[in-house]
Order: structure tokens, then sequence, then C-alpha cells
DNA sequence: GTCTATACATGGATAGAC
DNA sequence: GTCTATCCATGTATAGAC
């Protein structure tokens, strides 16, 4: 279920957690690509052959970081293909992506806006078509332009929306609710669709 | 580091454009950090010393190939803070701000996107507020969260909509219209009932 | 003016001491 | 398990040949 309280990455623990965490915040504040094991090592106050001790690769510690991310995204997805009505699948995915962003606001940042993490991830062969297959349960089968426009604008823009210091002194559950609100005045399109069929 | 002011006058032609489309195509797709000189100097068929003759930093190729955009953005601010209805205000960001995404839609991706590329404008001392001062023209004087919220999401939503594959098919025009529509519908909004703060 | 050659730093990664 | 020392590739940048 898509719906727990927890952050997909703890802020807490020892070893590999703090590491996780660290990369997160750096990630977060630099980029991937931006963010070297040496700082890593530097914000856990180890080396970085410490850092080397726990993962292998720079990029393990990426799939690391983001993996529980991609896991829940990919279990929405599930979740919401299983939906009959498309009202339902739509609300689903929207409710769990706005959920996930916000119970770990930074993490989602890294997964959708770092383009050095989306080429680590196809790489690996994660969320090859997730993406889609998300943006495919919004827009629903033969869109138009219009919705696509929309679908994307809402998708790319509530990452930031999450993170950014604009909305850092929002509370979750207030973000939580104007963000599902602007997601369904974007989404409630005025158009019959008619047109086109 | 003194101010040398280069050799102003481009005269030569189209060295310097040709490697700045092709540093921004690279940019585009690999993010700044996650391209090198010598990505842009194969590109281009020449050595990394050629692109040194051109521009003396990597920094230099970024803010050449975003400051055109950093104009346009700081021109359109200017002109809608000279407007006296908060409406004009509005209205002038958001069709200056498209215009602009569509008529360059990669550029805006890497402007907007690339956490390298805002710490070397940052550094650089190019746009400081001006971020704040487009969001600050679009929600206005004591804006709700709520405005906040939508303003985020489509500030941030709108690089990628002009940017990614999911859009590439839709013409210039085209895009422009429903982008516009998007986002008068994020930030046309009723206000929250007053029984919630 | 353009490239060759190269200096110099940093980053990723490994082997092995403790 | 954690750190020291080190290797190697790459990256930025420069000096100087042509």
């Amino acid at each position: 279920m898509a719906t727990q309280l927890e952050p997909a990455v703890p802020r807490e623990g020892t070893g590999r957690k703090k590491l996780l965490a660290a990369a997160l915040d750096l990630f977060a504040e630099r980029g991937v690509s931006g963010t070297s094991l040496q700082m890593i090592a530097d914000a856990l106050g180890v080396t970085k052959a410490a850092v080397y001790y726990h993962y292998k690769t720079k990029d393990d510690i990426v799939l690391a970081v983001v993996s529980p991310a991609i896991e829940e995204l990919a279990a929405i997805a599930g979740e919401a293909e299983r939906k009959r009505s498309r009202t339902a699948q739509v609300e689903t995915v929207l409710v769990g992506i706005v959920d996930l962003i916000v119970r770990n606001r930074s993490l989602y940042a890294v997964l959708q806006g770092d383009l050095t993490a989306i080429h680590i991830l196809r790489e690996h062969g994660a969320f090859p078509e997730l993406s889609n297959r998300i943006l495919a349960l919004i827009v629903g089968p033969d869109p138009d332009p219009g919705t696509i426009v929309a679908a994307s604008i809402l998708l790319s823009g509530l990452h930031e929306a999450g993170f950014g210091p604009r909305v850092a002194g929002i509370g979750d559950e207030e973000l939580r609710g104007h963000m599902l609100d602007c997601a369904r005045r974007l989404l409630r399109h005025r158009r019959p669709s008619a047109a086109t069929a």
C-alpha cells in the first residue's frame, strides 16, 4: 500500500543509512554529478575508502538512494492499473505521487530533476517505462495535446514544488492538499474531446 | 581574475555560435556537470584546446549559453513591474515566459533544471533574485500558501513541459496556447475556505 | 589562430594495513 | 570494519609549437 508514514530514506541510523541520508542531502543540493565521494565522506567525517566499504560504486549509492522511491512509484502505478474506472486510476496516481513527494521532499527532486541520476537509472535498467506508465495513467487513452501538456507540467512541476525553498514553510498536510488541488485544476480540462474522434 | 572584456566584436563569425549550439545540446542531454569539454570538442570535431581558445573556462561557456535567456527573463520582469494592474503583471510574465520557453525549448530546461548551472550563475552574480522577482510578480503581495504552491508547480513545470519528449510532437503555436491555458487554470484559485487556517 | 603536448587537480576505485 | 596509501582515468587549464 502506498500509505505509510515513514520517509523512504531514513534520516537516522548507522552505517549505510546515515550514508544514504548524507548522500541524499548532497545530491539534492549539488546534483549527483556535482557530488563527489569525497564530499559524502567529508559529510560523514570518514574517508572515501570507508564509503567504498558500504557501496562498491557511486552508481550503487545513487540507486540505493532513489530505489525506494522508484519501488513506491511502481507500486502506485500497479495499484492504479488495477482500478477499473478512469477516475479512480487518476485519483490513485495523484494521491500516491503527492503523498510520496510530501513524505520525502528532496528525494523526489533528485529522482526527477537530475539528468545524471536519470542516466544511471536507465543504465541499470531501473524505471524504464515507469515514467511513461504513470503519464499514461494520468492522461488516459487517446489524450489530446492539451492534456499531455497539462500532465507534463504537473508531473515535472510537482517535484520542485515539494522541495524548493518557496514551500519550505508549508506543513506537510497543507502542502499535500494544495498539490492535489493544483493537480485537479490542471487536469480538469473543459475540452470534451469529442472533436478529435 | 581581472574583468577583461573579451574581443567584443565576434567578427569572424560562426565559431563561437556553433560551439554554443553544441554545448547547449550536450547540456540539455547530459547536464552541465555531466558534460566535459572533451565532449564539446568531439561534437565540433576539434580539440579541447580549440574550445579553450574561444572561452577561457567552462563556466564562461555555461554563462554564454544561458545569459541570453536570463537577459530576456530580466526584461520580462522589468516590463511586468511597470504595469500597474495585477492582472496585467501576471499576464505579462506568463506570456513572456511561455514565449521564451517555446521559442527556445531546450535552453530553458538547462537554466531551470540543472543544479550545476544554477550554482555557476549564483557564483557569477547572474540572476540573483530574478527568480524571486518573477515569483513575486505571479503570486502578488501577501499570497496564500495555495497560490505559492500553484506558482511553484507552474514555474518549474513549464520548463520540462517545453523540452521533454512528450511534447516534442506538438507545434510551437499550439504548445504556447496549451501552456498559457494551464497557467491560467493553475492560477485561477478559489480562495480556500476560511475554516482551515 | 589553431592544435600538440602537457601540467595539475580531482574523482572513482582497489589493495592491504590495522 | 575502518582507514592509509595508492592507482588510474578523466577533467580543467596552460604553454608553446606550427
